[in-house]
RNA sequence: GGCGACGUAGCCAAGUUGGUAAGGCAAGGGUCUGCAAAACCCCGAGCACGGGUUCGAGUCCCGUCGUCGCCUCCA
């Protein structure tokens, strides 16, 4: 069984093969930090740490890097407004984002290089185009020349001359070619600037890119993954980039996540309809957001909205119960339930890697842990004893741990509580054998409020955190 | 207008090389319970529409309709 990954640049499926044996350097586009990242950030975020995971998984050493944007027109432009130095602004998005990624179980990159941590290679990678003709000069901004760019438009699909940029907005009068684009910025005053050979000034938008990637990766990577809006034209412009300058092939595969939709739209900052990462976190753990993201294939289009949102909060539910301790009277399962589970769990162990390697259908991989999920509460419910239950719940966690998903968040940090919630139930048991009900019904819903759910069985009553 | 993706049960959604449709949520029925909850059991679609290729198509080809993304900053 080999990985097979589904690439933009050839539109179809192929086998995984890096560049370096069992080594994979990829690179991802990490956001421009300029506002707090929203949920839409948020899923492209957890669909290349699931890549990442199961290559891990499969035994790969995988470095990954992902950037920040930290200096770029929206930046310069939001810092005026707030009259707030630009830097700062940026840091502190940052800061903000690493936590929201933590916050979201995601593995901290390998490297976060930051656009203006790599101005000197940047200036050289402009001084290298300029030299090889490529770009051209005009009055302290430094454009890229698409037509000198050997197969221009062959990640998105496009030809030059069916392009017709300007369109929608007024093109440069100073360009060759509308779609010739900018490498360097000059600086307008007060604006952020580094010293260059074209003057004081700011590098492009998608040079960065090209850059940190050299820097960080080499010439060639084996992973380029983002957005699939990145498509054109950033990661066109960063292959033209790039190409042009190392003469080889610059990734192997590059791979786009669908957009998240809200409302049947695409959820965008001059839409106006986004959600912050951290307000949905106010309500709803990382896993909930981590199991929306994984129901569905990573290209396709995301649907989200809170019925979407109760439904996987449901479902989480669900795959935590297999988690739970044998029934307090336990005393073995029938040879057949547990040949059964055994079964269930090879099968799932094996389903879980095909699905996974065929492009990481993380939908299909958790099909087949919501049907081990059934077998172990099949068991427990026949009376499987703990060791009984032990494989099946550790394939269980091992495969849920390569999906990145945490589980059990609140009891951890809410244990304190757990003699004095032991000390109601048992008054509440007093009362039940009393009759009480007014009283015990009454215990068990202000503990519900208060997040506690009691379960009773003729062993006993359990409780558990929501 | 150009490029690309998609249209599968009430909702979300999977479907390798074509052979008679995973999983989750919701709804309903049942077991259990003082009542619940949880768990367990049972239960639903022939795949936008119309043609075609084939012994056989959700899966390939053509057309139609519809939705969405990109072509301008965007994960």
């Amino acid at each position: 069984m080999s990985l097979r990954v589904y690439n933009t640049l050839t539109r179809e499926k192929s086998d995984f093969k890096p560049i370096e044996e069992g080594k994979v350097r990829m690179y991802v586009c990490g956001p421009t930090v300029y506002d707090s990242a929203h949920v839409g950030h948020a899923m492209s975020a957890l669909v290349f740490d699931v890549v990442r995971r199961y290559l891990m998984y499969k035994g790969f050493e995988v470095d990954y890097v992902m950037n920040f944007t930290d200096v770029d027109d929206k930046i310069i432009d939001r810092a005026n407004r707030l009259g707030v130095d630009p830097f700062e602004l940026a840091e502190g998005y940052i800061e903000e984002f690493k936590k929201d990624l933590k916050d979201l179980n995601i593995l901290f990159a390998t490297e976060n290089p930051r656009a203006t941590e790599e101005i000197e290679t940047i200036i050289d990678m402009v001084a290298r185009l300029l030299e090889n003709d490529v770009a051209y000069e005009v009055d302290g901004d430094v454009y890229f020349r698409v037509e000198k760019a050997k197969d221009y438009g062959k990640l998105s699909g496009r030809k030059l001359e069916e392009m017709n940029a300007g369109s929608r907005i007024r093109v440069d009068e100073r360009k060759e070619n509308p779609m010739d684009f900018a490498v360097w910025k000059s600086a307008k005053e007060g604006e952020p600037a580094w010293d260059s050979p074209w003057g004081p000034g700011r590098p492009g938008w998608h040079i960065e890119c090209s850059a940190m990637n050299l820097s960080h990766l080499g010439q060639q990577i084996d992973i380029h993954g983002g957005g699939n809006d990145l498509i054109f034209p950033h990661h066109e412009n960063e292959i033209a980039q790039t190409e042009t300058i190392t003469g080889k092939p610059f990734a192997r595969y590059w791979m786009h996540n669908g957009m998240l939709q809200l409302k049947g739209e695409k959820m965008s900052k001059s839409l106006g309809n986004l959600v912050p990462i951290r307000d949905f976190l106010k309500e709803h753990t990382g896993d909930v957001m981590r199991l929306i993201v994984l129901s569905s294939h990573y290209c396709s289009p995301l649907t989200f909205n809170d019925e979407v949102i109760q439904a996987n909060e449901r479902a989480l539910e669900r795959l935590l119960s297999a988690k739970r301790p044998a029934m307090p009277d336990a005393n073995g399962a029938p040879q057949q339930t547990l040949q059964e589970l055994q079964a269930q769990e090879d099968k799932t162990n094996q389903e879980f890697i095909n699905a996974m390697d065929e492009d990481f259908n993380t939908a299909g991989a958790l099909a087949s842990i919501f049907d081990l999920v059934r077998s172990i509460n099949q068991a427990r419910a026949a009376g499987a004893s703990d060791s009984e239950l032990e494989s099946a719940q550790e394939t269980f966690g091992e495969l849920t741990g390569v999906l990145g998903l945490v589980f059990n968040e609140k009891e951890i940090v809410l244990t304190a509580a757990d003699a004095f919630i032991d000390l109601l139930l048992d008054l509440r048991q007093e009362l039940r054998k009393q009759k009480n009900y007014d009283l015990s019904d009454r215990i068990r819903d202000d503990l519900m409020e208060k997040g506690v759910v009691i379960e009773d069985t003729p062993q006993g009553s359990t409780w558990r955190w929501e």
